[in-house]
DNA sequence: TGTAATTTTGTAATGATTTCAAACATGTAA
DNA sequence: TTACATGTTTGAAATCATTACAAAATTACA
């Protein structure tokens, strides 16, 4: 029994091949990656494999919270292996998407807001990456 | 020349009729609305208005910055037109969004967060709000 | 092995959003 | 005022991500 099956058992997620294939590429490749994304990239070792799969597959995972489901691109949706809590950053050029730490505090007042129940909390930044930024430069300057 | 014109010229908008009837729904009916939930509020009262010319005209006015768009919702999007920073709750349940004070100290690290160039903060909560949770425990009690 | 339950697959449908070109409105110069 | 240029609105058609659906394949297990 390999690591990704056990991972999808403690979730409570049946182990079929294609659920490992998906759950195995997102924990190995954490650069938040499109239903599309993942379809092509498994495509070539899995040749059956149906885009429909990859959507209810994606599905199961996150009702079982087995990954995070991010809505920072109003295109399409993309998903994240990484289940800890933390922020994401989109490059508006590039569409990049990185990993951020939460603020301090941000996770602690929860219980107390209001009267509402809150179970999650998604933070989203965009603006312009490191590389991106550089590329401007150089525009500006020829 | 009526307050909401003069608004959208502080954003260097043009005060179309019908970019005056949108804006002034929003900045009226703080309730988050959708692209299809405006058009249909305005249609009484502008015959002639076109889904179009509402994408169009949301798409200007958030190039000018003078409403937020959110993304909380995966099916489709929200717009708002207090442009004031704050956070959002979406109840799972009925859909509703509210708006939320953001935390303390969230927009201060921005400019020091590593090499990243960050224009816009989202944070969105979601769950379950006050009267969905009474509507829950009537269920059980049933 | 046989049968029920679950999962996968491919096609077709859905629905939000965009594209596009024509119609319309507005501003300006003569 | 007219004429022209520019910008805006409109409706139909196209796009594209996602979902619905039913048949085929696989798995579980008696």
């Amino acid at each position: 029994m390999n690591i990704t099956a056990q991972h999808l058992l403690s979730h409570n997620i049946k182990p079929s091949a294609q659920r490992i294939a998906i759950m195995k590429y997102l924990m190995e490749h954490p650069i938040h990656p499109t239903v599309d994304k993942i379809y092509s990239e498994l495509l070539p070792d899995m040749p059956t494999l149906s885009r429909t799969t990859v959507y209810n597959t994606l599905r199961v995972l996150e009702e079982h919270n087995a990954l995070l489901t991010l809505n920072i691109d109003s295109k399409t949706v993309h998903y994240d292996g990484n289940i800890t809590p933390h922020a994401h950053f989109m490059c508006r050029c590039c569409g990049s998407i990185y990993d951020m730490p939460l603020p301090e505090g941000i996770l602690n007042p929860i219980p107390k807001m209001s009267s509402f129940n809150v179970e999650v909390i998604k933070l989203y930044y965009k603006g312009v990456c490191e590389a991106c930024q550089q590329k401007e430069k150089l525009e500006i300057n020829n």
